[in-house]
DNA sequence: ATAAACCCTGTACCTAAGTACGATGTCAAG
DNA sequence: CTTGACATCGTACTTAGGTACAGGGTTTAT
């Protein structure tokens, strides 16, 4: 059980089969040797590279970012302050995100208590403010 | 100037040309009245409309959801509640995402933290962190 | 009267990150 | 030796919210 195929990745890694074609067109894990008949052979090293994808997808990293991640990990010319200041880059998207997310639930908020929660909503302050 | 062409209305809400199609396409505005040649002409109350909809849109509602909200205004059977509760639900939703953003916000500040920002990248304790 | 600037329709394209599918080939079990 | 479960490939479809043509017709300004 060494090596693995197409399928048993998937599983192990808990991803689609598709997704793991899609990730090695997307060149997000490098192409596995083939069986005689053609089947991708992966090897276990396959299956912590899908995870460091899913990982940095959770830490909100695009594909084009992990890429990016991969690349440096790879390159010897790059040092920890790229891999940093790419961490520090999502760090203020995301605290952007954030507040916009906050300017609008406070909007929203605002707008819930201006309506008493009866009569026609043809005349719902809710709706008139979003009429201004 | 009391009727407008498709691209004068466009001009007036700033929005792109298609897109007043595409939301005609999608229901969220009327189909309007044709001219003789077959040119739309709107009325002044398509500027509110368009502007409503880009409104609901900076809430944080989707397309969908400004459809909803535009059948309750006009449904009479409909009050003043229904709108409350779909504010109350997009608030509960952007609630979900900021706390989300946070945790990723948390982790990504402790992984950056967790690197001097010197050395090579391939021994960076962030990448190491997802390849665990 | 003619060119520029509009408008119409239908359809294709865009981003992101996959998912689904059809046609075909291969492998293992019974 | 056949059936079922897998594998391959290329391509199309998905969601959301548009945007961009191409190939026509119309209006307006000069």
């Amino acid at each position: 059980m060494n090596i693995l195929t197409t399928g048993q990745l998937a599983k192990k890694a808990q991803v689609n089969v598709e997704t793991i074609r899609y990730y090695e067109r997307r060149g997000l894990i490098p192409e596995p040797l083939r069986s005689e008949s053609g089947y991708r052979h992966y090897s276990q090293d396959s299956i912590a590279r899908i995870q460091f994808i899913k990982r940095a997808k959770e830490l909100g990293f695009s594909l084009k970012e992990v890429s990016e991640l991969l690349s440096l990990r790879v390159d010897p010319n790059t040092n920890c302050a790229d891999v940093k200041r790419m961490a520090e880059v999502k760090i203020t998207d995301i605290k952007e995100k954030i507040h916009a997310l906050q300017r609008i639930k406070e909007a929203l908020t605002k707008l819930r208590a201006s309506c008493q929660g009866s009569g026609p909503a043809g005349k719902c302050p809710i709706l008139e403010a979003l009429d201004t």
